[in-house]
DNA sequence: TCGAAACGGTTTTTT
DNA sequence: ACCGTTTCGA
């Protein structure tokens, strides 16, 4: 069912009409509605009556469809039907409970998912299906910010702050607070305001539950952070939502539009949801959060409590899809618990679960099963097809990365030349991006078409950003973050001591940084050299602003042109700089899409929607030819399908990941990473794994991934196995590898042993140096030491070694530093 | 102020 | 090994 590569043809192939292809992704907000496939766009829709939208489902999935009134979830295993079930619950509300369209909410993880729940509810409803919203999480809450902005003190054309905007700022923010960029570093502590905003933490709320010295520190740098952001009129990714909430829970009149207006929300990957969006659904529905008695929250229930039980407006009715072995992103927030504990949620809830698998083989399945048994904290469901055994699954264990990458390459080769697969219909998948290298290296060699997924992303290339960057200032001129990046860039002589100047000028003045480029002429210390080029630099933001009433097309060539970025990199004349102006050329062609689909869109408009695009928005959708291989990791497969997939780098260390290991919840979610990846397949399914993998620098040799053991033994057909264990990493450092042997591929004996076992010859790991305080050590580089600390276990093993006067004292991980114990 | 050289962190996954 | 950032010299 559900595919977006197999017999249905991509979600924006022919759906995405006069789009031209080009950008893979809708970025369209829910007011554009695709006509559905098939062309029966016309007024007199493809009116299928109510019946007519049960037939083909099975008992489960039917009752899903047609369950009315307490909330609903729907546990949905890999594969069962779950997107067909959503778009024919909302076809059904239309078609047989005389719901009205825009009383339909229905939520998804990315614009990807929205498009296609969108095109397939269009396809079953026709074109009145534009008047719902179908869209994220986040560009709901910013539809919702957009309009109640002013409520939070903020204008409606706030700037999105992505991760790397928001690190900036708390760069910037930590300077201000001469905290120690080593001890503080930016990126954690982002990561800990984000996950405080995930919980719907306030700063003044994590000020005030600030324990210790490091909670202090953060909350003192997230206060600073956050009234920054309002200065820059931003809100980051994490604000979108829980500002969305403050608003719904702050201003019930706001709470009651929307809920008056929803009167049905479905909520897609429900597993996925965090603690925000989890009270973003429920202040929406009206149903106010269930709080735990001893949350602090619960002296001061939001105002919204009071509004619906007064009974201004009943709860809307919900249904939520998910299955918890799918959860793989609690690291950021998501919490297992929202579906877990559903029914202790809405104690009235009903609860469908959806088993049969229309997707893959009972041998891929069992395989599943296998793995995702292992996990404690799980209720028993069992996945079953009825579409026979089919193929065997294959093993292989690879000398190497480069001969595992050639294994996959060779065996893609042949499942084409036999005509058993076309490239688009291959899948490979790996833990970490820093593994798509080794393939894409042996794929460019073969001449086998790829695509990676992920990895350097389009819109975060430093080009593209600094574009993006002009843009986002002439829109949102109090943007500091972005006007600080495009000061001096392209070099015009606005250095670091200029800068400081100006923001030293804004700070005494309590000004915006914006303000003070225009008072260049009172800011002290500053050079008459810098002072004319702020001067300049102002009279291009000028310039360029005037542009837009050109419309967005022009304002991007504009600022490519008039900023001298492109002839910056024109001069340049490398091949790196070429490849930036492609990409420049690239964006360019972006807004013209934009253009062409939304002619009344707004710079503003183009600017929202390229920061709510994900990773996944970029899968490469089928279009019936052969296609291209598609290379990605775990994470971002998760709700798409292949014929084939390669599940590869199986080891202990790399999947599951090294930083998983010593925690049993971690581990608990890479196997649902696995299972993820498992039941990507339709028919065919590689399980590989490396010997020895060289990861920065140094070969690692992982035992075969626990994962491996697994499956049920009899599914597998073990192509290569390796027989003795490889030359024990006896060399503790500086033994000058004598690696890349054998990267030709298929090099070296096919060395066969006993079958069937994926632990037959298995290496040993490369043992981690142990210390204690007090050892004397040697170091390549820093000389002698003594171990003052130790800390971590296993490979996240460190120490701290003093090297005396000249190297001073460091702190290493044992794993990778060159050390050697005397 | 800017470029080259040294440095150091990175490799978990993302809206 | 590689990248981006910081540091140092011109």
């Amino acid at each position: 069912m559900s595919t977006l590569f197999g017999e249905s043809p991509g979600a924006f192939g022919e759906s995405a009409a006069g789009a031209g292809g080009g950008v893979p992704y809708d970025l369209f907000g829910p007011a554009v509605l695709a006509p559905p496939a098939g062309g029966d766009a016309g007024g007199g829709a493809p009116r299928l009556d109510a019946e007519g939208l049960l037939d083909g489902l099975n008992p489960q999935q039917r009752a899903a469809v047609v369950h009315i009134g307490a909330p609903l979830l729907v546990v949905a295993g890999a594969g069962s039907g779950k997107t067909r079930v959503l778009a024919h619950r909302i076809a059904y509300l239309l078609a047989a409970r005389g719901v009205r369209p825009g009383e339909v909410l229905a939520i998804t993880f990315t614009n990807k998912a929205a498009a296609e729940m969108r095109e397939r509810v269009g396809a079953l409803v026709g074109p009145r299906a534009r008047e719902m919203w179908v869209s994220t999480f986040h560009s709901a809450c910013v539809r919702i910010l957009r309009s109640e902005a002013k409520r939070l003190g903020y204008g409606s054309s706030f700037s999105i702050y992505d991760a790397a905007d928001a690190q900036r700022l708390i760069t910037m923010v930590t300077r201000d607070l001469d905290l120690d960029p080593k001890r503080h570093p930016a990126r954690g502590l982002a990561a800990q305001i984000s996950n405080l905003k995930n919980e719907l933490i306030d700063w003044e709320a994590a000020r005030d539950r600030a324990s210790s010295h490091q909670e202090r520190t953060v909350a003192e740098v997230y206060a600073a952070y956050q009234q920054r952001l309002a200065q820059a009129n931003a809100f980051d990714f994490d604000d979108l939502i829980m500002m969305a909430v403050n608003v719904l829970q702050a201003f019930p009149d706001v709470a009651e539009h929307y809920r008056r207006r929803f009167r049905h929300v479905l909520v897609d990957e429900y597993q996925d949801t965090n603690h925000a969006q989890y009270v973003l659904v429920r202040e929406l529905v009206g149903q106010p959060a269930h709080v735990d008695a001893d949350a602090p929250a619960a002296a001061d229930p939001p105002v919204s409590t009071a509004t619906w039980a007064s009974g201004a407006v009943p709860p809307a009715e919900l249904c939520v899809v998910g299955d918890a072995d799918q959860s793989i992103y609690a690291f950021r927030g998501a919490n297992i618990r929202n579906i877990v504990e559903f029914e202790e949620d809405f104690p009235n809830a009903a609860v469908i679960l959806l088993e049969q698998n229309y997707r893959s083989t009972q041998t891929i399945l069992s395989a599943a099963n296998g793995v995702i048994a292992r996990n404690n904290q799980r209720k028993a469901k069992r996945l079953w097809s009825d579409a026979g055994d089919g193929e065997k699954i294959v093993g292989f264990v690879a000398d190497n990365e480069h001969d595992e990458a050639a294994f996959v390459a060779e065996e893609v080769d042949r499942l084409t030349d036999a005509g058993l697969a076309r490239p688009a219909g291959v899948a490979v998948f790996y833990r970490t991006n820093a593994q798509s290298r080794v393939f894409e290296e042996i794929f460019v060699r073969v001449g086998l078409p790829y695509r990676v997924v992920g990895g350097v992303r389009f819109y975060e290339r430093r080009e593209i950003r600094d574009l993006l960057a002009y843009l986002r200032v002439l829109v949102n001129p109090n943007d500091t973050v972005n006007l600080r990046r495009i000061l001096n860039v392209p070099r015009r002589g606005i250095g670091d001591r200029a800068e400081a100047a100006l923001a030293g000028f804004a700070e005494v003045e309590r000004i915006g940084f914006a303000a003070a480029l225009e008072r260049v002429g009172e800011v002290p210390g500053i050079a008459t050299r810098s002072a004319k080029a702020v001067r300049e630099f102002t009279a291009l933001l000028t310039e360029l602003r005037a542009v837009e009433a050109n419309g967005p097309v022009a304002v991007v060539e504009a600022a490519r042109e008039r900023t001298g970025y492109l002839s910056e990199l024109v001069a340049e004349d490398t091949a790196e700089a070429q490849g930036r102006v492609e990409n420049l050329q690239e964006l360019v062609g972006v807004v013209q899409e934009f253009t062409e689909r939304s002619p009344e869109g707004t710079l503003a408009e183009f600017l929202e929607q390229v920061s709510l695009v994900a990773d996944a928005d970029q899968i490469p959708t089928d279009d019936g030819s052969d296609g291209v291989v598609t290379l990605m990791t775990l994470h971002s497969a998760k709700g798409l399908e292949f014929p084939v997939v390669f599940l590869t780098g199986l080891e202990d260390g790399v999947f599951p990941h090294l930083r998983t290991l010593g925690d049993p919840t971690q581990l608990e979610e890479e196997r649902r990473l696995a299972y993820v990846g498992v039941t990507r397949a339709r028919s065919r399914l590689y399980l590989t794994r490396s010997v020895v993998r060289s990861a920065w620098g140094q070969p690692a040799y992982n035992p075969p991934s626990r994962f491996l053991g697994e499956v049920p033994d009899a599914l597998v057909d073990w192509r290569r196995l390796v027989e003795a264990a490889p030359e024990p990493a006896a060399r503790p450092w500086g033994g000058s590898g004598g690696f890349g042997s054998g990267t030709g591929g298929g090099s070296g004996p096919a060395r066969r042993s006993l079958p069937n076992s994926p632990f037959a010859g298995r290496p040993a790991a490369r043992p981690v140096l142990e210390l204690s305080q007090g050892d004397r050590v040697t170091h390549d580089s820093f000389g002698l030491g003594v171990v003052v600390a130790t800390g971590g276990v296993g490979d996240s093993a460190e120490a701290t070694i003093d090297f005396g006067a000249d190297a001073g004292t460091k702190r290493l991980l044992l794993r990778y530093a060159p050390v050697e114990k005397l």
